[in-house]
DNA sequence: CCATTGACCGGCT
DNA sequence: TAGCCGGCCAATG
Protein backbone atom coordinates (compact mmCIF):
# COMPACT_ATOMS: atom_id res chain seq x y z
CA UNK A 1 0.00 0.00 0.00
CA UNK A 2 1.62 3.13 -1.01
CA UNK A 3 1.74 6.20 0.60
CA UNK A 4 -1.34 8.20 -0.59
CA UNK A 5 -3.51 4.94 -0.23
CA UNK A 6 -2.92 4.99 3.32
CA UNK A 7 -3.13 8.82 4.14
CA UNK A 8 -6.62 8.71 2.37
CA UNK A 9 -7.83 5.77 4.73
CA UNK A 10 -6.76 7.00 7.47
CA UNK A 11 -8.85 10.75 6.37
CA UNK A 12 -12.27 8.55 5.76
CA UNK A 13 -11.67 6.70 9.08
CA UNK A 14 -12.01 10.07 10.83
CA UNK A 15 -14.13 11.41 8.76
CA UNK A 16 -16.54 8.62 10.13
CA UNK A 17 -15.75 9.44 13.74
CA UNK A 18 -19.03 10.35 15.08
CA UNK A 19 -19.93 13.87 16.46
CA UNK A 20 -19.90 13.25 20.58
CA UNK A 21 -16.98 10.53 20.47
CA UNK A 22 -13.85 10.13 20.51
CA UNK A 23 -11.28 7.62 18.53
CA UNK A 24 -7.64 7.23 19.53
CA UNK A 25 -5.00 7.21 17.19
CA UNK A 26 -4.09 3.77 17.49
CA UNK A 27 -7.70 2.77 16.73
CA UNK A 28 -7.77 4.79 13.65
CA UNK A 29 -4.88 3.08 12.30
CA UNK A 30 -6.48 0.02 12.84
CA UNK A 31 -9.99 0.39 11.50
CA UNK A 32 -7.65 2.07 8.62
CA UNK A 33 -6.62 -1.29 7.92
CA UNK A 34 -2.79 -0.48 9.30
CA UNK A 35 -2.17 -2.36 12.45
CA UNK A 36 0.71 -0.35 14.50
CA UNK A 37 -0.15 2.64 12.78
CA UNK A 38 -1.24 5.39 15.22
CA UNK A 39 2.13 7.46 13.81
CA UNK A 40 1.13 7.01 10.46
CA UNK A 41 -1.86 8.35 11.33
CA UNK A 42 -0.50 11.07 13.16
CA UNK A 43 1.53 12.00 10.09
CA UNK A 44 -1.83 11.70 7.56
CA UNK A 45 -3.36 14.48 10.20
CA UNK A 46 -0.47 16.63 10.06
CA UNK A 47 -0.49 16.82 6.51
CA UNK A 48 -4.36 16.60 6.16
CA UNK A 49 -5.61 19.76 3.22
CA UNK A 50 -7.48 21.96 5.63
CA UNK A 51 -10.40 21.78 2.91
CA UNK A 52 -10.95 18.32 3.63
CA UNK A 53 -13.02 19.59 7.14
CA UNK A 54 -11.43 16.67 8.73
CA UNK A 55 -13.14 16.35 12.16
CA UNK A 56 -9.87 16.15 13.34
CA UNK A 57 -10.78 16.91 17.15
CA UNK A 58 -12.17 13.68 17.94
CA UNK A 59 -8.85 12.06 17.35
CA UNK A 60 -7.28 11.83 20.65
CA UNK A 61 -4.32 10.18 22.11
CA UNK A 62 -4.70 5.82 24.51
CA UNK A 63 -4.89 8.03 27.57
CA UNK A 64 -7.88 10.21 26.75
CA UNK A 65 -5.46 13.41 26.83
CA UNK A 66 -4.67 15.78 23.94
CA UNK A 67 -1.55 14.96 21.86
CA UNK A 68 -1.24 18.91 21.90
CA UNK A 69 0.94 21.49 24.08
CA UNK A 70 -1.97 22.34 26.88
CA UNK A 71 -0.99 26.42 25.90
CA UNK A 72 -1.27 25.67 22.60
CA UNK A 73 -3.84 27.32 20.70
CA UNK A 74 -4.52 23.76 18.99
CA UNK A 75 -5.02 22.18 22.27
CA UNK A 76 -7.58 24.85 23.23
CA UNK A 77 -9.51 24.21 20.12
CA UNK A 78 -9.56 20.47 20.31
CA UNK A 79 -10.87 21.34 24.04
CA UNK A 80 -13.31 23.37 23.13
CA UNK A 81 -15.10 21.74 20.32
CA UNK A 82 -15.27 18.51 22.45
CA UNK A 83 -16.97 19.91 24.86
CA UNK A 84 -19.52 21.75 22.56
CA UNK A 85 -19.97 18.16 21.29
CA UNK A 86 -21.40 17.32 24.73
CA UNK A 87 -17.94 15.39 25.10
CA UNK A 88 -16.47 16.16 29.30
CA UNK A 89 -13.06 16.99 29.47
CA UNK A 90 -12.41 16.99 32.67
CA UNK A 91 -8.56 18.12 33.87
CA UNK A 92 -7.38 17.82 30.03
CA UNK A 93 -8.56 14.44 29.91
CA UNK A 94 -11.70 12.24 27.94
CA UNK A 95 -13.17 9.55 29.66
CA UNK A 96 -12.27 6.85 27.03
CA UNK A 97 -14.52 3.82 28.57
CA UNK A 98 -17.41 6.61 27.77
CA UNK A 99 -17.49 8.54 25.06
CA UNK A 100 -14.63 6.21 22.59
CA UNK A 101 -16.03 5.12 19.21
CA UNK A 102 -17.42 2.04 19.20
CA UNK A 103 -17.92 1.33 15.79
CA UNK A 104 -20.72 -1.50 14.83
CA UNK A 105 -19.49 -3.78 12.00
CA UNK A 106 -22.48 -2.27 9.74
CA UNK A 107 -21.12 1.27 9.95
CA UNK A 108 -17.68 -0.66 8.47
CA UNK A 109 -19.08 -2.08 6.40
CA UNK A 110 -21.26 0.47 4.11
CA UNK A 111 -17.90 1.93 2.58
CA UNK A 112 -17.59 1.45 -1.13
CA UNK A 113 -14.98 -1.99 -1.71
CA UNK A 114 -12.17 0.35 -2.17
CA UNK A 115 -11.54 0.65 1.68
CA UNK A 116 -11.45 -2.95 2.73
CA UNK A 117 -9.45 -4.74 -0.15
CA UNK A 118 -5.91 -5.74 0.76
CA UNK A 119 -2.77 -5.75 -1.90
C1' DC B 1 22.56 3.47 3.64
C1' DC B 2 22.37 4.88 8.57
C1' DA B 3 20.38 8.25 11.99
C1' DT B 4 16.81 11.04 13.68
C1' DT B 5 12.07 12.44 14.21
C1' DG B 6 7.27 12.32 15.61
C1' DA B 7 -0.48 15.22 16.74
C1' DC B 8 1.80 7.30 19.36
C1' DC B 9 1.20 2.92 22.64
C1' DG B 10 1.27 -0.30 26.46
C1' DG B 11 3.69 -2.33 30.12
C1' DC B 12 6.04 -1.66 34.24
C1' DT B 13 7.90 0.82 38.33
C1' DT C 1 -1.32 8.88 39.01
C1' DA C 2 3.10 9.99 36.60
C1' DG C 3 7.03 8.91 34.28
C1' DC C 4 10.26 6.13 32.02
C1' DC C 5 11.25 2.96 28.39
C1' DG C 6 11.34 -0.03 24.50
C1' DG C 7 8.77 -0.88 20.59
C1' DC C 8 6.70 0.86 16.54
C1' DC C 9 7.15 2.50 11.48
C1' DA C 10 7.11 5.83 7.55
C1' DA C 11 9.21 10.12 6.44
C1' DT C 12 13.38 13.05 6.51
C1' DG C 13 17.98 14.40 6.72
Amino acid sequence: MDRDTRMRRIWETIQDIPRGTVANYGQVAEIAGIPRGARQVAYALRHAPAGLGLPWHRVIRSSGKSAFDPNSRHFRMQRDRLIEEGVAVINGKVDMKKYRWEPQLDELLWKPSSSWDES
